[in-house]
DNA sequence: TTAATGCTTCGTCTATGGTCAAACTATGAA
DNA sequence: TTCATAGTTTGACCATAGACGAAGCATTAA
């Protein structure tokens, strides 16, 4: 028995369906309150603190006290890749969570996936900047290219910023409701603040789904997916 | 409640401590038998058959039979990368192990499989063979060819006795340290008993572990996998 | 102060699921 | 055939940990 990290301890933390849940919620990237977790999870407010807890002491949520309030959200952006990484495989393999809920089909079109786009168009946006060579894939790596960068650039993103960062300028993810990759990392982020900051799109209050507009949606095609 | 991947499932999969030391031990990509993944974990055989059977359900290892072991490793690339991101946060947020045991890396270069030669020491002999023309590999099937057994005669083998036999005279064998193939069958079994008579090797008592004498690997080497 | 809300802690109950021994099946060797 | 080894299945046992209600803090508003 060689000795390592323990991931067993982790995959528990992940492995009960209310923390799966609150987990799974604070993906948006937003951070909920202790009460809207419970809901969320369908337990109640004693329970979800229990697991609350656990959550903090393993350094998987974070914690902001505000009035009577606590927000809890996603410790880091490793917890959101890992998260997303579990569900990547988790609709690979067929896993999907049996309770039945409002069926929302402007989630499968677009919604945040922990802080980049996902969805279909973030699938068509992802194929599209493949396809124009802004983006080239090799091997599960994907990188930037020159004419990608100078693109990104004109957009308004500061790639060189970005790029100073530890965090990965590109990453692919996968995408559950459409079973095909997106773009995460620092760049994904970059992109969907930019859509937000000119209008083209809005995050809808209390929920992952990102509302385009006619015209937002249609210059998001036109720039990346021509 | 909103639909979408359950990675719940996935977690508890992890989560209990015998089968993530399972899941940790096959990270190497090599393939392990029932008893020792059941060995690495610290657990019964029978109470490791009951893992994997769920292992193997969620699709997170694949198996191939052989003979009367089973070996199992991960089922693709995706597991691998799932469980280095855990072990990758695992590290980081300080949760280790501390479980050790020893490995033998005798066993690792040579040892019996049944009765025939296994290790590094096999897997050269094996690959050495395909290379010059001795055995040819189609499709999972080995086959003497005709150079090969006019050299095996030469070695002192009676090949056509051993044709005669009920048993396979060749066979591929999944060689769990290196994760390549190695040769059994009959004609596998013939070679190591070759080995023994002519002094290049001797049987460890009570191991597994066949050590060959310098000179012994050395013609060994020079005789198949020139 | 009092009341209301948000959350945590405590005590207890219960069920899920991991464990093993023993019996059984399957494959290979003699 | 008979024996040995590898692995699975079954059934019983029991520990863990998730669930809730009630009580206890903490914060805000009046």
């Amino acid at each position: 028995m060689k000795e390592g990290p323990d991931i067993a301890l982790l995959g528990a933390l992940i492995g009960d369906p209310a923390r799966a849940n609150m987990l799974t919620s604070l993906m948006s990237g937003k951070a909920l309150t202790a009460s809207e977790l419970a809901a969320e999870a369908g337990i109640t407010p004693a329970t979800a603190s229990v697991h609350l807890k656990k959550l903090l002491a393993a350094a998987l949520l974070r914690q902001r006290k505000q009035g009577r309030h606590r927000y809890f959200a996603l410790a880091d952006d490793e917890v959101g890749s890992l998260l997303e990484t579990l569900m990547g495989l988790a609709a690979k393999r067929g896993m999907l969570r049996t309770r039945t809920g409002p069926k929302d089909p402007a989630l499968r079109k677009a919604r945040v996936c922990y802080n980049h786009l996902a969805g279909d168009l973030g699938v068509s946006l992802y194929e599209g900047l493949i396809t124009t060579g802004h983006l080239r894939e090799d091997d599960d790596e994907v990188t930037l290219t020159v004419a990608g960068q100078a693109s990104m650039e004109q957009f308004g993103i500061d790639v060189g910023a970005l790029q100073s960062g530890r965090r990965a300028l590109c990453k692919s993810c996968l995408d559950w409701s459409s079973r095909r990759t997106h773009l995460a990392g620092a760049l994904g982020t970059a992109l969907l603040g930019r859509f937000y900051d000119l209008g083209w799109a809005k995050r809808q209050e209390g929920s992952r789904v990102i509302t385009f507009s006619g015209s937002g949606e249609k210059k998001l095609l036109e720039q990346f997916a021509a």
